[in-house]
RNA sequence: GUGGCUAUAGCUCAGUUGGUUAGAGCAUCGGCUUGUGAUGCCGAGGGUCGCGGGUUCGAAUCCCGUUAGCCACCCCA
């Protein structure tokens, strides 16, 4: 062939749109349930939108290019911005909280490999204007209802929960300041794919001569696994005063978070981890990823708190808690646990057509049949019988109807249950009453 | 951006130490006298052997480059 496709760019033959739509609609239904409105926005958005929120850096990771108008423009890498924008722009006539989702394509020029490509789909879902830790939970009790929605047990996935803001009081505690803070995220981010020796060089800038105790400290942290630790944990900083304090209520949000989460059935899933900590700089709050349950494979969502946001792109000061879930790596689990259902797109009814008086009994028909939403084929040429029979077989449809010229004769048209076999002559004027039957309950031999 | 592996028909793959016109299965299309289901029978189409260059009398085969795919790193909104 001459044309391929660009790389990382995915065709979907009618087996794989059929399969995409089931993830679709798997997602929308869930986001439906939790009564999240579905919303949507341009794929092509102003360059500096992306810089504003992510830095310059980003714009070797995006699809970008000049407009005939000179305007500097992105297919958008991802939906947080263009989001901000619609919020903050009708923030103040918003009901709260404001629950939307929404499934779209999105574009990222990095090398494709494993779980990675360059236009994959993703769910994104936020809750605007709620601050405290119901809407935390309101999100995560959706993720894992989505992902149970394939199928997914507890023995498949994982939500890792950590917290930002608990990081910055444990480092606080430390001595560090905000700067100090934000570079040693930083390094905690990466830890299990650094080796440790390393890692204690890393944090020597900020540190010095106390990487190495601190690093054990921090690798305590991550260790604990269940809530009564971590509280013991986070009472034995060394805070004072206001800290103190913060650290204390920090913990309450803890505890109605974790409530809320096991009153909503998402509790099996929820693994307290604080090695996540998501490498944006502008999480705020409670952070979470989705994982495949052994840990391998990249993650299957993540997301988590970002209340400055919105105000950092020109909106009013709302608080903002959302995630999002890529169709490649969900997509990748589900075959691994085949969980994808192999999809065939079939007819309720195929005509078997005689000749061409037959063939405009059959149309009429197919065109009644049609108008109702009921899914019918026909042979576009003639074909003997015998050759129409085996394409009907083929074709999955439910039903034959099949019109010779000895039932035309007679203003009736066979029809043959193709699943049992079995066959029973209907008046044409009577086929409209009877299909509902029909379908409903097969033909009785 | 860096590195490893791979590339033959729509798909899965054969193809010997370099040797004539590159094969198979599946799939597709046509036929087997226009009336009934899998595995039927006969036949057909389909390949610049990823692309470009080199070595050779001769390259799918050996060498170099390149592109794409997969995998790992980087990054991961």
């Amino acid at each position: 062939m001459q044309f391929e496709t660009l790389p990382g760019f995915r065709e979907f033959y009618p087996e794989a749109c059929a399969r995409r739509n089931h993830v679709f609609g798997r997602w929308r239904q869930v986001a439906r349930a939790f009564n999240f409105l579905e919303y949507d926005a341009p794929v092509l958005e102003p360059l500096e939108l992306y810089i504003e929120k992510s830095g310059e850096e980003i714009v070797s990771q995006l699809f970008n290019f000049e407009d005939r108008g000179g305007r500097a423009v992105a297919l958008r890498p991802e939906m947080t911005p263009s989001l901000a924008r619609l919020i903050g722009a009708k923030a103040n006539s918003l009901k709260r909280p404001v629950k939307w989702f929404n499934i779209g394509e999105h574009y990222r020029y990095e090398r494709p490999q494993k779980g990675r490509l360059r236009a994959f789909y993703q769910f994104n879902v936020d809750i605007f204007g709620e601050q405290g830790p119901t809407a935390d939970a309101e999100l995560i009790a959706l993720l894992c209802q989505a992902l149970q929605a394939f199928g997914l047990s507890a023995g498949d996935f994982k939500v890792r929960l950590s917290d930002r803001d608990l990081w910055l009081l444990m480092l606080a505690a430390e001595g560090l300041d905000e700067a100090g803070s934000a570079t040693v995220l930083g390094i905690i981010d990466k830890l299990e794919r650094t080796d440790r020796a390393k890692t204690i060089e890393k944090l020597a800038p900020v540190l010095g001569e106390q990487a190495e105790a601190f690093l054990g400290r921090i690798e305590e942290a991550i260790a604990i696994r269940d809530f009564d630790r971590l509280r013991a944990y986070i009472e034995n900083l060394p805070l004072e005063g206001d800290l103190a304090a913060q650290a204390k209520a920090r913990m309450e949000d803890w505890a109605q978070l974790l409530r809320n989460l096991k009153a909503a059935g998402a509790g099996d899933f929820i693994q307290i981890d604080l090695g996540i900590v998501r490498g944006l700089a502008y999480y705020t709050g409670f952070v979470f990823e989705a994982f495949e349950a052994s840990g391998a494979g990249r993650a299957l969502a993540g997301g988590g708190r970002y209340d400055a946001l919105v105000k950092k792109l020109g909106g009013p000061d709302m608080p903002a808690v959302g995630f999002a879930m890529g169709d490649v790596t969900l997509v990748d689990l589900l075959e691994s646990k085949s969980l994808m259902p192999e999809y065939m797109q079939r007819p309720e009814f195929i005509a078997i057509i005689g000749g061409e008086d037959e063939r405009d009994a059959a149309l009429a028909d197919a065109a009644q049949l049609r108008a109702l939403g009921y899914q019918v084929e026909y042979p576009l040429k003639n074909q003997g019988f015998g050759k129409q029979f085996k394409a009907a077989n083929q074709s999955g449809a439910r039903f034959a109807l099949i019109y010779g010229s000895e039932e035309l004769e007679r203003g009736v048209v066979k029809v043959r249950d193709l699943t049992a076999g079995t066959e029973a002559e209907i008046a044409r004027d009577q086929l409209l009453q009877q299909v509902p039957a029909l379908l409903e309950s097969g033909l009785e031999s």
